[in-house]
RNA sequence: GCCCCAGUAGCUCAGUGGAUAGAGCACCGGCCUCCGGAGCCGGGUGCGCAGGUUCAAGUCCUGCCUGGGGCGCCA
């Protein structure tokens, strides 16, 4: 299959007339809106058009409504006015005032098409590129040192992996980071534990079961005073640099990492060891941030910790709340490792944007950290800090998801029981799948069901954790996204045809084949919304209604068997480029799309 | 007590201030000798409550109700 960028496209093409250059970008609607603007202008400039999807036609223009009440017109005089003024006859074939004056538009057919070749010539499939590429930082999963990741970091680590996805292949420069928790006073005692276990505790750990080891640890720590001194005291070293505890704590932190490259590697997300910044990272610059922020006179000093009280936030008896910067006992606070953090990346790595994608219960933290280092001039003007918060995994119970044993459920193990789902799901029908290709489709569809269920869920939302709906092959699904790409596939498989030259014009005659037409052209604009609400569920949405309209057309439209050879090139251009966008689409959201299944 | 998030159909969820609020699942009825039936078409109920802003409110504002979470030295 050909693939190139868009400047490929136009060299490759060259000799054919390029409609995208013509009329701009594929999407329809930008075309609309730049037009319709114009129009707009003329009675007042900068209105908006307010061009939305509609029912009635296409696309609707409201924006006469509003802009009739400043000017003191009726609507619909507006609205025939700017239909006046606006020349839209090559991509309208009927423009009418409706109602009370919304502006209905109905596209061409010849527009349609040559927009859709546009598309299908384009490596990109529409999606423009940012026009000014900004560096963003993306803070996600951040699981622990010397505890199993469990089913609270999955919706980080899956939405941070699609919002890395999507903004990278919109064009900005993505910086992963992986905050993960190797630092502070549990490590005395993890550290006092590893000492107790001696030599044969590596091999232990490098089993795998991190838990039992944290779980020892604690328990020690909860009923055996001389091991809590212990590790007070080797809090103490490791905080001051001590070699001999150094080591120790490396071979936790290796061990736990072993263990989250599995786990990501089982997942199937981007990030890798490089992007690991844990907290120590940050541990020699906080005795700086203290300093610097008693220099900006923002310190107090309360029940003798260092606080900086920002503007805004009460306790419970309504008294100004602090971020703590620094313990009574001189220690550093969580406060201090992410004001640093802050800092690091707005100073040393250039961030333009830094997404928190974190639970919402940590929401009034992060504002606190926001403003305060607002106050002190770490966050600037033009520097976007921004919470992308999500909603808690419920069991069937609606409550916290939880094991049987009402533990925390490791991922480790959730991810291996949906692979065994899918397989045992696939294996309820025929297929003349190989084993082993059998069984990399299952685990592409397990993997791709979990994620889904996650992605195309409102993320402010919480969310039911249910086997049996997330697997299913109908519903909005990804095993249902992932079966509608590869009956695609199977169409040139079967017909035994190649993917047709996308620069094929395509012939639109019956309504289906319109419709499919109109929902592909909508793809860039469903990567935008999703970007501009760092939201992938908008992007989820988008790709089942795709399937559901490429359905319904494979159900009316014969494609293979199409009444003749230009409506056969036609449709297979259709769904060529519906399986492309499928795949990429999927490939946005972290998700694999096999060939077959 | 204060703050944050959520509340839309029996269930799970969409819904960028615009016309008659949509899907999926489940349920019922049709269709198709079907290029992968994991299909297509049809069938009906709903915006937690009460005010307000607006030409227009599920969407914005205020109050209340319900659920979840947070609220000084854990992260």
């Amino acid at each position: 299959m050909w693939v190139a960028g868009g400047g490929e496209a136009s060299r490759i093409f060259g000799s054919t007339p390029n409609p995208a250059r013509e009329w701009g970008m594929p999407d329809p609607k930008s075309v609309l809106a730049e037009r319709l603007q114009v129009g707009f202008d003329r009675l007042e400039p900068g209105a908006d058009p307010v061009l939305r999807a509609s029912d009635r036609a296409d696309f609707q223009a409201n924006g006469a409504l509003a802009l009739a009440k400043r000017l003191g017109r009726s609507p619909r005089e507006v609205a025939e006015a700017v239909v006046a003024q606006v020349d839209v006859a090559d991509l309208c074939d009927l423009v009418e005032v409706s109602g009370p004056g919304f502006i209905n538009l109905t596209l061409s057919a010849p527009f349609l098409a040559s927009q859709l070749s546009a598309m299908a010539v384009d490596g990109r499939l529409g999606v423009e590129q940012a026009v000014e590429p900004q560096r963003v930082v993306v803070d996600y999963s951040g699981p622990n040192v010397a505890k199993e990741m469990h089913v609270g970091h999955l919706r980080s680590t899956v939405i941070g992996d699609s919002i890395c996805r999507i903004l990278d292949f919109v064009g900005h420069q993505v910086i992963r980071e992986n905050h993960v928790g190797d630092w502070g006073t549990p490590f005395g005692m993890l550290i006092e534990h590893l000492i107790d276990l001696g030599e044969g505790a590596v091999e232990e750990l490098s089993v795998g079961d991190l838990d039992a080891f944290y779980r020892q640890a604690r328990e020690s720590f909860d009923t055996d005073q001389t091991f809590r001194e212990r590790s007070r005291r080797r809090v103490v070293l490791l905080q001051s640099g001590d070699e001999e505890t150094l080591a120790l704590w490396r071979i936790l932190v290796a061990e736990s990492v072993r263990h989250y490259d599995a786990v990501y590697e089982k997942l199937g997300v981007l990030l890798t060891d490089d992007d690991i910044v844990g907290e120590s990272f940050y541990n020699p610059m906080l005795a700086g941030v203290v300093e610097d922020l008693r220099g900006t006179g923002l310190l107090e000093e309360s029940d003798g910790a260092q606080c900086v009280f920002p503007p805004g936030f009460e306790n419970r008896n309504g008294e100004p709340l602090p971020l703590i910067v620094q313990k009574s006992d001189e220690g550093y606070g969580y406060a201090a490792t992410d004001l640093a953090a802050v800092r690091d990346r707005v100073e040393r790595l250039g961030a333009s944007r830094i997404l928190y994608v974190v639970g919402s219960p940590q929401s009034q933290h992060l504002q606190m950290v926001f403003a305060v280092a607002h106050m002190a001039g770490w966050l600037p003007e033009g520097v976007d800090a921004v919470h992308v918060a999500f909603g808690s995994v419920l069991g069937p119970d609606n409550k916290m998801f939880k094991s049987r044993s009402g533990e925390s459920v490791k991922l480790d193990a959730l991810l291996d029981e949906a692979v065994e789902r899918a397989a045992t799901a696939m294996a309820e029908r025929e297929s003349d799948m190989q084993a082993v290709d059998r069984a990399a489709a299952a685990r592409t569809l397990g993997i791709g069901a979990v994620k889904y269920a996650d992605l195309s869920t409102e993320r402010h939302r919480d969310y039911v954790f249910d086997w049996d709906r997330m697997l299913a092959f109908e519903g909005n699904t990804g095993p249902y996204l992932q079966y509608a790409h590869a009956r695609i596939r199977s169409i040139f498989r079967r017909g035994n045809v190649t993917a047709p030259d996308p620069a094929v014009p395509v012939t639109l005659v019956d309504p289906d084949e319109r419709s499919l037409v109109l929902q592909l052209l909508g793809f860039g604009e469903a990567v935008a919304a999703s970007l501009q609400a760092t939201s992938p569920s908008k992007l989820s949405a988008y790709l089942f209604d795709l399937a559901s309209v490429f359905t319904s057309f494979y159900e009316n439209c014969p494609v293979l068997r199409a009444p003749d050879d230009e409506t056969r090139r036609s449709r297979l251009v259709l769904s060529d480029l519906s399986a492309r966008v499928l795949a990429v689409g999927l490939g946005l959201l972290g998700i694999g799309a096999p060939e077959r299944m």
